[in-house]
Order: C-alpha cells, then sequence, then structure tokens
DNA sequence: CATAGTTTCATACAACTGTTTGAAATGCAA
DNA sequence: TTGCATTTCAAACAGTTGTATGAAACTATG
C-alpha cells in the first residue's frame, strides 16, 4: 500500500502550475519545487514529463466529461427521456464554468488547466483530445432529440457557439472586467451561466429560455489503471 | 537604402511559423532556416528573440484595428453618425474572421498570428496587449449609441460574445467540422460572418439583424518608427 | 534482527535554447 | 581603385531543459 503523497504532490502541484502559467514556461524544476519532493520523482513516478501530462489530461477529461453526462442524464431523466434545449445547454456549459470561475480553489486549478489543455495544445494532450468529439456527439444527439425541427447544420453551429462564449469568458474573462470596469462581474457564476445558455438558446431558436442547476464537488486523482476517456 | 530582405524574411518566416505551431515550440533556429538566413540576423536586426515578437504584434496589431475602425467610421457615415448594431458587430469581427479563415494566405498567416497571440500570451505581447481595451472601447462607444436603450452590462456581454465565437471559430473551427462531419463549412467566411453577427445581434436585443459588407487588402510590413498602437 | 523491495536523493549528462563574437563578405561613396 | 560602414556568417558561449544513474534511506515481511 504505497502512501501516494509525492505522486499526488506532483500531480497537484504540476495542475495548479500548468493552469496558472500554460505549458510552455513551467519546468520539471518548477513542479517538484511547487510539490517539494526530489526532481527526480517525476520520471520514476510518471516515466516523463509528458506522461505526467497525458495523466492529467485523462483524469480530468474522465471527470467533467462524467459531470457533465450526469447532468445530461438528470436533465433527460427529468424531461421523462427528452431534455430541454436549456437545460442540456447547462449541462454542457454549467461544470466548466463553475469550476474555473467559482470560489472553490481546488476545482479551479482543475477547470482552468482543461482550458489551458483546450488552447495550448501540446503534443501528448492532442493524441488524446481528439476523442471527446465523441463526448460532444452525445450533446448533439440530445439536441437534436430536443429540437426535431432544426437543421443538423444549426444545432452544431449552436453549440460550437455555446462552448464559445463558455471558454472564452474563462479564458480571457479579465479583459471582461477591465473593458467593463468591473460592471461584468466574473464572480456571478450562475448568472454567467444563465446568459451563455440564453444566448445559445436563442441562436437555435430565436426565442428565448429560463431554469436553475445544482453543483457538484471535485474528483481526487486515483491511480490510473486502463482507462481511456 | 537597406535592402531590407532579410528582415522581411525573418518577420514573414517567424509571422507564419508562430501562426502555424504556436510560440512554445517555434525556435529560432526554426525561425532562420525558414527564412534562409544566419542565425545571427535576428538579433543584429532586431535586438532579441522577444522584440522580434513585440515588433510582430505590434505591426499586426496597428492594421487590424485600422482595418476594424475603418469599417466602422464607414458604417457611421452611412448611417448618418450613428451605424446600426449589425455593421458595429460586423466591423468588429469581420476583418479577423476573413483573415484567418478566408482563401488568401498571407493574410491567414497574419490573423492566425493575432489569433495565437491573444491565446498563448508571451512577455512581449502581454505588456502590449492592454493597449487593445482602448480600441474596444470605440466599438462599445459606438453600440452605446446604436442601442441607447440597453444597459451597458448588456452592451459589454454582447461584446464579449461577438469576439467569443468569432475566436472560438478560427481557434477551433477543426472540431466544428469534424463534429459535423463536413455540414459546418469553414470556407463560408461570409456565411459565419453573418451567423456570428445574427447571434450577437440577438444577444443583445433579443430581435434578428441583417446586411452585407466589403474585403481589404493585407499591408506589407514597413519599419516601424514610434508607433504605439 | 536481517533482508528484499520500494522510494528518495544528489549529481551528472547530453541536448537544446537565445545570445555573442570577431572575422569575412558586401555595398557604396570618393 | 581605395576606404568605410553595413551586413552576413560560422563558431562558440553560458544557461536551462528533460532524463538517467547509482547510492542512500526507508518500509515491511520473514
Amino acid at each position: 500500500m504505497p502512501s501516494d503523497h509525492t505522486r499526488t504532490a506532483i500531480l497537484s502541484a504540476a495542475e495548479r502550475l500548468y493552469a496558472d502559467r500554460g505549458f510552455a514556461d513551467v519546468t520539471l524544476r518548477d513542479i517538484v519545487a511547487a510539490a517539494d519532493v526530489n526532481l527526480a520523482a517525476v520520471n520514476y513516478h510518471f516515466g516523463s514529463k509528458d506522461e505526467l501530462i497525458a495523466e492529467l489530461f485523462v483524469t480530468r477529461s474522465l471527470a467533467t466529461n462524467r459531470e457533465r453526462l450526469n447532468e445530461l442524464k438528470a436533465a433527460e431523466a427529468a424531461g421523462g427521456g427528452r431534455a430541454n434545449i436549456d437545460s442540456i445547454l447547462r449541462a454542457l456549459v454549467g461544470p466548466t464554468l463553475r469550476g474555473c470561475l467559482g470560489p472553490d480553489r481546488e476545482r479551479s486549478a482543475a477547470a482552468r488547466f482543461m482550458i489551458r489543455a483546450s488552447i495550448e495544445s501540446v503534443p501528448p494532450i492532442r493524441r488524446i483530445k481528439n476523442r471527446e468529439i465523441d463526448h460532444l456527439r452525445k450533446f448533439a444527439a440530445a439536441m437534436r432529440r430536443s429540437l426535431p425541427d432544426r437543421s443538423e447544420v444549426e444545432l452544431y453551429w449552436g453549440l460550437h457557439f455555446a462552448l464559445a462564449m463558455a471558454h472564452q469568458t474563462i479564458r480571457d474573462g479579465e479583459r471582461l472586467t477591465k473593458l467593463s470596469e468591473g460592471l461584468c462581474d466574473l464572480n456571478d457564476v450562475q448568472g454567467i451561466i444563465d446568459r451563455v445558455v440564453t444566448v445559445s438558446v436563442m441562436a437555435l431558436t430565436g426565442g428565448e429560455a429560463q431554469s436553475k442547476s445544482p453543483a457538484r464537488p471535485v474528483a481526487p486523482y486515483g491511480r490510473l489503471t486502463r482507462q481511456d476517456l
């Protein structure tokens, strides 16, 4: 029964550093310094720097996708098998937005790491990320059931724009704050989710929307076995 | 009268490489190899790698902002001093979208470089980028004149979402193509602009929109004097 | 306690980074 | 041409990167 202390410390420190400063200028020495472990520990526990990044990304991808799908299934159950478009989009953008902009620090690092990963595409992540398409396809399918009269193209663009607004808000929310001189409040996560969902629904239907949604805790790391994504 | 051949070759090669592969993994040796010049030429002509990046960014920022403002002014002139919201948003997202997704390669590299710069914030660029806020403020002002009954907060969020959809489409359009199995056509630039503008206008008004817009050539490099941005 | 397996540690290594150097090449005016 | 400033070039520099090594420290079972 290994204590896993070193392993976990490395994962946690790496995630936080990558989330804060991006992949480009975070070195292994930065990570081991923040984790207060020896330099060789990374290669001992993970094999290489790339494998560390990959493990981080796979773990968080699984967690995020699971969270999204749980919300989607809950919405579909509540709607008797057919969720309304509002709750589908809420399940799509809610977990990430709450994670990145919410008050909880640990969640924040996890979600902001995923945003970094979605931007600064490093080789170990690029290889894994193609599978996210399959995950999004489930949401496209739910949207198709919810809006059967809309064309496929419209649905895909709506999905795309919803993610665009959510991600850009996380990635560049600081600019919005500066531009609006504080008027736009990034701490009002629920309000932001409402905004993104409302606009997305309008983009998809040309009408309006409403509703609410719950929160969820962040998962610990755990040791990856043969999980894929 | 210096021939500027080496200088220009470096700028052009660097821009293309940064646009394609990001700042992280493009080395000076990659650049000079692509430009077919000597390694020391970069430091001789630009002083340092960071100054090369900064010059590239300043040049392109000036060009993009000029192009946007020209379209904005044209729209305001056409509207008798008060442009309609549709054409304002079109002036905001049009130049970048046309530049990044259009067929012209040179434009493409220039615009995609700017997208990279807006994401992978490297130190030399970060220092300059704060001034972009002032540029966006001009669009916020025009929007305020166009929609005087809307609250400030709504205007800023609308501006933010418009840029979000445009940038994400450029940055991650490939995912949309894969997801939709080719249904969403990234080559139809005008259609994309229409889409982004339409959704943005709906977000701002809850109604609908229409209109069209012209194109413009990319500017050459030239030697920066005391230009700021 | 003794021993085998795991984990930590200081240190070294080779590769690559941006930058510098001083000499060679080039362009151009007198 | 000669002379001078600008530009190019090959080579080397010092610093940093990810990784590897082998000994030491630790853990737990017999």
